[in-house]
This record gives structure tokens, C-alpha cells and sequence, in this order.
DNA sequence: TAATAACTATACCGTTCTGTATACTTTATA
DNA sequence: TATAAAGTATACAGAACGGTATAGTTATTA
């Protein structure tokens, strides 16, 4: 990938998560990357395309986290899904958190037909059943059920930070998290 | 209230939960309520100023809501945090339902000194703090801890219920929140 | 019936938006 | 070193944005 193209995603990221889609213009993100539009429209035929890649690179940036997160600190397959909130809390408390780009454009393209709430809606989808594949591993009976209730107290608590950074929802969220995993391990 | 003005904020109030706030335009709004801008900017000094009403009376109207049916279907005072995800459900899944107000305009309204963010941040606050006083009716412990855990289920299953509609989310976050309140009335 | 307020109709201002056209400059490579 | 690719600079088109000015039309009420 071109070093321009990548700026141009890393500023559009920024740009997108703290100012807003709709509010943040190509003029800005060019400006802000250093580059001319002529440049950005060469890699990315419309703003909706670069919207697009934005959100799939964010969320491939996270699960990617996730997993070595995962996978470094767990041994038994078990212990996954008990230790899922802790890097999550991580990861909300970390001082580069700056919200979850897919909560974000579902609420700013709230058609359904819209290509960008629908791709908001399938990494929604997608992260809910990365969880349920964990209770799955764990030997849960309903693990999508589970893995739905924490994928609520997820998208909750990053919703609460996105309202107010700071807001400790993340501490309520991992302790309810765990009850609510520990009622499902003993069925 | 003039008849026109409850007309223009009725229909923005649509508007911007099917199309968003910052997708919808003034000039769309007076159309389809059937006036003029004139008219719209006789009521409301500005499109901020109207966004800014349409979250006050979306809120007043959902807190009323619930609060009729909390009051109508329950006697003691510990029943009303037992029903209070019955009622939730029943909003969600009501065909009128389209979205939470104040959680779309804070995805949208990002930064925390925007006067609108800051509504949509206060809102959420005063709700959450609504549970709180119920789960202090109920005599329970740690009142606001279980409050936070149960707005985060709540604006959870709204989250997932505006990605798509019919996602049966409420459903779970019912039952997360039973055994949440469940394990909080023990103590 | 005269005056007042509410509302409509329409044109417009300045700005910002996405996206493109044109021409020039730098850099890499064969 | 010749050629092609990558990037810059800038101006602009066409539409949509929030908001205002002006003038005309209804409807209410004193």
C-alpha cells in the first residue's frame, strides 16, 4: 500500500472519530494529511469508498489486537472468554481510544440500505459471533445467547465512553460480564 | 404550543432518526411538514436550537411513557426495577420505535463541548440515575453500580435494535438484566 | 372595518460540499 | 538520460447547506 493512501486512512480515522463522518470533509482530510484531493480521489473513487475502507481497517486493526491479546496471554481455551474483558477494558482505557468506528456510522447512516450501515451492521454481527465462537471454546451450552448479553454490555460501555471519556462504565461492564458468564458456565 | 411549531419538531424528530441530523436539511424538514422556513426560523433561532428541542421532548416523552406504565402496572416499590426491561421490551419492539435520540446525536456530535453532545451526555446521565432510584426503592445495596450495569444492557439492545431492526436483542438483555438485579438484591 | 399577527412564497447571500479539469513538478525506473 | 508514474497546485462546476430579506396573503379580533 501506498504511504499516502495509509495517511490518508490513519488521518480520515482521526479525523472521522472525532469530529464526525458527515462533518468532516475531503478539503479537511487532505489538508490535515498533507496531501491534495487529487491524490485522495486516486485511490479512493468517492468519499463513501474511503468511509468504507476507514471502517474495515479499523475494525481489522482491533480484532487483530484482540487476538494477540488473546492468544499471548491464554493457554486454555477457557480461559479466553474469561479474560475477553480485561483487554477490552484495555483497550476502552487506553489514552488512543477514540470510540468504535462501527457504533458510530450506524448512528450517522441509519438507512438500512445505506452500503455503510450495512457493513457497520455485519462487523456488529461479525465481533458477536468472534465472542460466541469463545463461549463456543469454552464449552457453553448457548453460547450465542452469552455471547449476544456481551456483545450488549460491550457496545454499551463503549457507548458510555464515546458520551463522556473516563465514565468507568468498562469496570461495571467486566464485572457484570463475568456474572453473567459464570451463570452460563454452570448450566 | 402553536400547532405548527409541535408539526415542524414531530416531524425533524422523524426525520432525523430515519435520516439522520446532519443529513437531514431544513429545507427538507419545512417540506415536509408542509410550511415554510419563515416559519420554521420564527420558532427556533437556528437548526441547533431545533435539534436541541426535538432531544428534550423525545426524552420527556419516553421518561413519561415509562414512567405511566411503571405506575399503572406496578404496587410495591421493589416491583418496578422487576418490570422495569418488560416495559423497555415493549418500547423497543413497538413499530414506532426508531432509535434513542440522544445516542445517535452523540455519535454524531462528537466532541464533548458541543452543546448538543452535551444534552445527549445529560440525558443519558438522568436515565441512568432513574434506575438508580429505583434500585434504591428496591432496597438494593449498591444501587448505582446495578444502574450502570443495567443502562449499559439497555443502550446495548437499542444499539443493536438501530443496526437492525427485529434482532431480538431485548429479548437477552431482559434476561442479563434479571440476573444482574437477581445477584444485586442479595447482597 | 381596520389593525394585528400568523403564515406563505420566493428569491437570494455566503459558505461548504463532493468531485473534476488542467497544468506543472518531482521521483523512480528501464 | 528518456519515459512513465506519482504527486502538487489551483481553479472551478454544480449542488446543498443554514439563514435572511422582501412582499404578499390569510385569519383573528378589537
Amino acid at each position: 500500500m501506498s504511504m499516502l493512501k495509509d495517511k490518508i486512512l490513519v488521518t480520515a480515522t482521526d479525523l472521522f472519530q472525532t469530529r464526525g463522518i458527515n462533518s468532516t470533509g475531503v478539503d479537511t482530510i487532505v489538508a490535515v494529511a498533507g496531501t491534495t484531493k487529487m491524490t485522495l480521489y486516486k485511490y479512493f473513487n468517492s468519499k463513501e469508498e474511503l468511509i468504507l475502507e476507514v471502517l474495515n481497517k479499523s475494525q481489522q486493526d482491533f480484532q487483530s489486537w484482540l487476538d494477540d491479546k488473546l492468544s499471548a496471554n491464554t493457554k486454555k481455551p477457557n480461559e479466553k472468554i474469561q479474560k475477553l474483558f480485561e483487554f477490552i477494558e484495555e483497550w476502552i482505557t487506553s489514552p488512543n481510544f477514540s470510540g468504535m468506528g462501527f457504533i458510530k456510522a450506524s448512528a450517522e447512516f441509519p438507512n438500512e440500505e445505506n452500503p455503510i450501515h450495512q457493513l457497520s451492521s455485519k462487523q456488529s454481527r461479525d465481533f458477536r459471533q468472534f465472542i460466541a465462537s469463545l463461549a463456543t471454546d469454552a464449552l457453553i451450552k448457548d453460547a450465542d445467547g452469552l455471547a449476544l448479553q456481551l456483545s450488549l454490555l460491550f457496545e454499551g460501555a463503549v457507548q458510555a465512553e464515546q458520551m463522556k471519556r473516563g465514565s468507568g462504565a468498562i469496570k461495571y461492564a467486566k464485572k457484570a460480564a463475568k456474572i453473567l458468564i459464570d451463570g452460563a458456565s454452570k448450566l
